[in-house]
DNA sequence: AATTAGTCCAACCGCGATAAG
DNA sequence: ACTTATCGCGGTTGGACTAAT
């Protein structure tokens, strides 16, 4: 029996298994082994195939504006699903979109280590006190990574949130899930699986919201005694947890898809600010570094 | 210029689901 | 009904590349 091989591919392997593809369809993968053609497994020449050599991939190009909202919204409606996730996305492996995904983990990760405070650093003065009006998100423990939000319980689909916050203990956080059902967006209805052919077009799946995307306040503010005019705290802000206590921290909620009014102080500070809540309020959640394409938001006399 | 740290991505592994015998 | 083979998915890893120091 003849070793099996690994590792890169390379150009010849992948002629092989393109020549086989087109005679037999994308199916058998197995056989190619037994045949003699390769020696890589079924499993080896399927990921190949899947995720180099399949027609119209976008290979070596960077995630779009409108790719990373998808994903973004996506996860946080599907959990860890990429396979499924990467069904509305053309030209998109599962690979690619996990990838892109843990990739932004790990930047977010990062902006929230340099944005926790210093144990040996002297405290910036931090408004510890629940403002009275307030009221707090439950806490909730940070899922675990391949934890999935169609196996969860509501209050805890808030994956792409929480799930890389696994630095801490518990975190007080919007429930994405809440957020993205708040806008009675049909989201099975909006964004339809996309099938793949041999000259699909690129399909835009956004046009379709009433709404423009994204639309994240350039300076998203927050309840501190300083007063928004001294700290006008931006996500981007690499010490923006700074604003909070970091066990504990408050973010607004939306209101829920019963329109039912959930009042926290920020949710009505933003209500008073003239911020819609839009489809895409969530992001709200994320601080900005962790994507590339977040834009500002345009003042409301620019909408 | 050399080294280090960070990021990206291709490919592997393990597991569960499903089909075939 | 049971076993085995195959496929597909999600998680993880390691190497290549790039940016920062």
């Amino acid at each position: 029996m003849s070793e099996i091989k690994k590792g890169p591919w390379k150009a010849e392997e992948d002629e092989v298994l393109i020549k086989h593809v087109k005679k037999y369809g994308p199916r058998d993968w197995s056989s190619i082994r037994s045949k003699g053609l390769l020696q890589r497994t079924g499993k080896s020449c399927r990921l190949r195939w899947v995720n180099k050599l399949r027609p119209n991939l976008k290979n070596g190009v960077k995630f779009s504006a409108e790719e990373e909202r998808t994903v973004i919204e996506l996860q946080a409606q599907f959990g860890n699903k990429w396979a499924r996730i990467a069904t509305y996305m053309p030209g998109r492996t599962d690979n690619d979109v996990k990838n892109f995904w843990s990739s932004r983990q790990k930047r977010l990760a990062k902006i929230l280590r340099n944005s926790a405070p210093q144990p040996n650093k002297p405290q910036k003065s931090i408004h510890r006190e629940a403002p009275p009006a307030t009221q707090k998100v439950p806490s909730v423990e940070a899922p675990k990574l391949n934890s999935s939000a169609e196996e969860r319980p509501l209050s805890m689909s808030q994956d792409c949130s929480s799930s890389y916050m696994n630095n801490f203990e518990t975190t007080n956080m919007v429930p994405l899930r809440e957020l993205v059902n708040s806008t009675s967006l049909p989201f099975e209805q909006e964004l339809l699986p996309l099938e793949f052919t041999p000259n699909e077009k690129r399909i835009s799946i956004w046009p379709q919201f009433p709404l423009s995307f994204p639309q994240i306040p350039l300076q998203t503010t927050f309840d501190h005694p300083l007063g928004h005019q001294e700290l006008p705290m931006k996500l981007e802000d690499t010490n923006f947890l700074d604003y909070f206590d970091m066990g504990n921290v408050q973010v607004p909620l939306a209101p829920s898809c019963s329109g039912q009014e959930r009042t926290s102080e920020i949710a009505v500070k933003r209500e008073i600010m003239d911020y819609p809540l839009t489809p895409d309020s969530f992001i709200h959640d994320f601080p900005m570094d962790m994507f590339d394409y977040i834009d500002p938001l345009p003042s409301p006399s620019e909408w």
